[in-house]
DNA sequence: TATTGTTATACTCTATAACTATA
DNA sequence: TATAGTTATAGAGTATAACAATA
């Protein structure tokens, strides 16, 4: 399979085709199972609160990978259906404390079970080794990915926290 | 690397975390360049029209992975901004033909080079062998992900022109 | 003064439904 | 009637800039 010498840029121009198709499908898997009408983003913000309890709007839009406007505009539609609750922190009462309502819980894990069950039905086409390539590309790109300057500088070395 | 066995659900799991983040990145690179103001299903558009002058809308549609009303808007803005022309169909009057213009084709070119070219910076911290992993585990993902209905059914035996 | 959020604007994308015009 | 596009409507995401409250 892979084996052969593809230059960056090859993978560059194939990302750029897949990343969006596998995008398009995910949200449309989503929509059709009328996951309580989440967006790919609301959902990934569920899904980090409910790793983080308590975590700051700053927080979780760096996560999630929007700016704090968007993130507010997010927060802001799930709290208004019930899924999070939003509290002024009291050490710092600028920042909120934002967690899962139980509806939130729920509703989060339900989600992701329906969706990620629908995207493994997907991945199950696939050969034993192809899924382990996919799993092996998917920690790379994350690698590569994550934070990084649009170029340039970047000391880079510096560690990626994992999260 | 990879090897290790991994189920379509955790498979499934990794990419809903990686893929919108890529996504962004890839936005984020755009945007940050300003690629003469492309959104990425402008910018698909763009890519697909170079290789298929005279499309029909429902064509770039199909291709891109929107539905006609999207597609319209689209085309819409690049039709303002003399990237596009839009022409009704001779032969079927109910079809518009559409083709880049010379802006178009100047401007698709310069902005893959450019977006292609900081993406693959980004790929080339990976070594030769992530590199491979990445170009195969996107393929199997374009096989997996393209067409394909959400689930059931597809009689869908019907060729996937590869673009 | 710096930080955390929010609001205001303005676009783009997406989806559904209703509509036009062709066929 | 069926098809190709368009328009209308509505909601969500994103970005920038301006603003409030707190530190």
């Amino acid at each position: 399979m892979a084996g052969l010498a593809h230059s960056p840029l090859e993978a560059a121009a194939l990302i750029m085709d897949v990343v969006p198709l596998v995008m398009r499908r995910m949200r449309k898997e989503m929509r059709s199972r009328r996951m309580s009408g989440l967006s790919l983003p609301q959902f990934r913000t569920l899904i980090f609160l409910r790793r983080h309890e308590g975590a700051s709007l700053s927080q979780v839009a760096a996560h999630v990978g929007v700016g704090l406007p968007s993130m507010s505009k997010i927060i802001e539609s799930l709290v208004r259906r019930d899924l999070v609750t939003r509290v002024t922190s009291a050490s710092d009462r600028r920042c909120v404390n934002l967690s899962l309502s139980n509806p939130g819980l729920a509703t989060v894990e339900e989600a992701r079970r329906e969706t990620e069950a629908r995207v493994a039905e997907l991945l199950a086409e696939l050969s034993h080794q192809q899924r382990a390539e996919v799993y092996g590309a998917m920690q790379a790109l994350q690698a590569a990915f994550d934070g990084a300057e649009p170029l340039s500088k970047t000391p880079r070395g510096a560690a990626h926290a994992n999260h």
